[in-house]
DNA sequence: TAAACGTTTTTTCTGTATAATAAACAATAT
DNA sequence: ATATTGTTTATTATACAGAAAAAACGTTTA
């Protein structure tokens, strides 16, 4: 059976409306709720009548009025707000790089299930999407193979984000000046700027800048080949420095003063010097994830 | 429940082991024929029993023999030989390329179901896989999208094709004269000979010569997702082939020749040429698709 | 008369069930 | 002893079911 998961969101994300709306206001209407919670609106009325069981709005028909402010104790836990599959890919991830999962090793399909109290199919249908990340392999009728986050792994890996970003950065660079990309360019060398002078309170947010800086540079010329293998970078970097925590703020401010080079590098058109900013970036990158892979060898144990 | 499949295409593939076995020989060991047949000793075991049944083998324990040599009724409809996950691909590809399905079509999973014959589970895992094919998109809670078999789609992946091949022919280059690939290359070339001398004949052979000859470039320096972009790269050409067949001889016997050139090139280590003969090849490759191609466009029919 | 609501239909998501297959283990024969 | 077969167990592939969510359709109200 489905999980109300769509249902809990929006309607913890409905909390925060009627929050901020004063007592007595009354709500907007249904289609309106359906477009800001992002859900349809079958889910909106399932929302509205919860809300409505619950005391915080009342009214009927096209009437609905803020009645009380909702207690905390309403909201639904954020566990129960995450679809099965978010939580698959999570603990899928874990699994893998904070439990470092033996190259080699076989997955088995019902004991991950059982592992992450989910159904066989949920499993499957992850590992079958997983499958482009080049880490785990299938063989039919038999089971699914991990290979490992191996030095080989992160090295095959930025073989091809270098050549992926150099060919990117070098379009980027050839852009007439018509381009609106190099207003954002500039804009985004702003937020650099911000980023670092408050760098001891904020090196958490280097990340997001991280991934939309390069998918502006991206932008340069779009390619869905390109766009879907950062999408792989993306999930990998965002759990792996999830449970890699070390050097987080020293790791970030050096790698805000490579993006700023490589910034400046871009905004004075200088080619050769974005292709030498650009590699130097990708090489600590590199060097960074290199720490924590594991080395390849011999199966270990079982999932 | 599990489909025989396997089965079925080992019981067919037994019955031509015993074809070429004398009438009265005994049979291998129940895991040499494992190995042979490429399938659990379980599944043997299932194939023997009806070998016996139909009067094929005879014989108890260890000790089979060949009875009498089976009628072709006997033998298995290659249908039933296919997996499910197989035909949903080739009836989804059909559906794509064959029935030329308009960009921006929505997909829907109970009626693609329908109409292959298959339960919803089957489609949705195929659409899992496909997805990185960059060819459909998913909306979660709504559906799948399909973004079209595109001018632009083809153009995009041509990019990257060339991306990665001139970075493996350049390695290749340069790789030393103790590598077995330059023989294994060698060999390569006399086939592409030998098949260029019967064309007329064996022109359909080519498409097995051309994966083996770019896998053999990219085996220079082997990287995963070189080669997972090459997957893609040969079911798209495999299913468009199939449904293409106009000028198929005159256009392998171009691709043959300029194979040739690229060949010798890579033999002679020229740099120079290498490059030039693979970024020709690639390019008439490229036109050949793009002939086939539909307009980006808005929303069609339904799937 | 068009936006909002009420109702019905369709479709996705995800659990459960089961045959087919593989794999592990035990017994037997050469 | 070791390869081969017999038996049992575990796991995958795939169908099916049912609730959640979306979408379509119809009705009402301002």
């Amino acid at each position: 059976m489905k999980t109300d998961t769509v249902f809990k969101r929006a309607f913890n994300d409905a909390l925060d409306l009627v929050a901020s709306l004063p007592e007595r206001e009354s709500l907007p209407s249904e289609s309106a709720l359906s477009t800001q919670l992002g859900v349809s609106r079958t889910t909106v009325r399932k929302v509205l009548a919860e809300l409505q069981e619950r005391g915080v709005v009342s009214g009927v028909g096209r009437h609905w009025i803020v009645q009380a402010q909702a207690a905390p104790a309403d909201r639904f836990p954020e566990t129960e707000t995450v679809p099965t599959a978010a939580q698959v890919e999570r603990r899928f991830m874990e699994w893998m790089l904070r439990d470092n999962a033996r190259p080699g090793t076989v997955i088995n399909e019902l004991e991950l299930a059982r592992q992450f109290g989910v159904a066989t199919t949920g499993i499957r249908e992850f590992l079958n999407r997983f499958q482009s990340f080049g880490l785990i392999e299938k063989r039919p009728n038999t089971g699914w193979v991990f290979n490992g986050f191996t030095t080989e792994f992160a090295l095959e890996l930025f073989e091809i984000r270098e050549m992926f970003e150099l060919r990117s950065a070098r379009t980027f660079v050839v852009l007439p000046q018509s381009s609106p990309l190099w207003r954002q360019l500039e804009t985004l060398r702003d937020e650099h700027e911000d980023l670092l002078r408050e760098i001891d309170r904020r090196y958490h947010d280097f990340s997001e800048l991280d991934s939309r800086f390069h998918s502006l540079i991206n932008a340069a010329s779009p390619n869905r080949f390109i766009e879907g293998f950062y999408d792989i970078i993306t999930v990998i970097f965002h759990y792996h420095y999830q449970w890699n925590k070390q050097d987080e703020r020293q790791r970030n401010e050096v790698a805000i003063r490579e993006h700023l080079t490589y910034l400046d590098a871009l905004l004075r058109r200088d080619a050769d010097a974005v292709e030498a900013a650009c590699r130097a970036h990708l090489k600590s990158a590199r060097e960074t994830l290199l720490r924590s892979t594991s080395e390849p060898g011999p199966a270990g144990g079982k999932a």
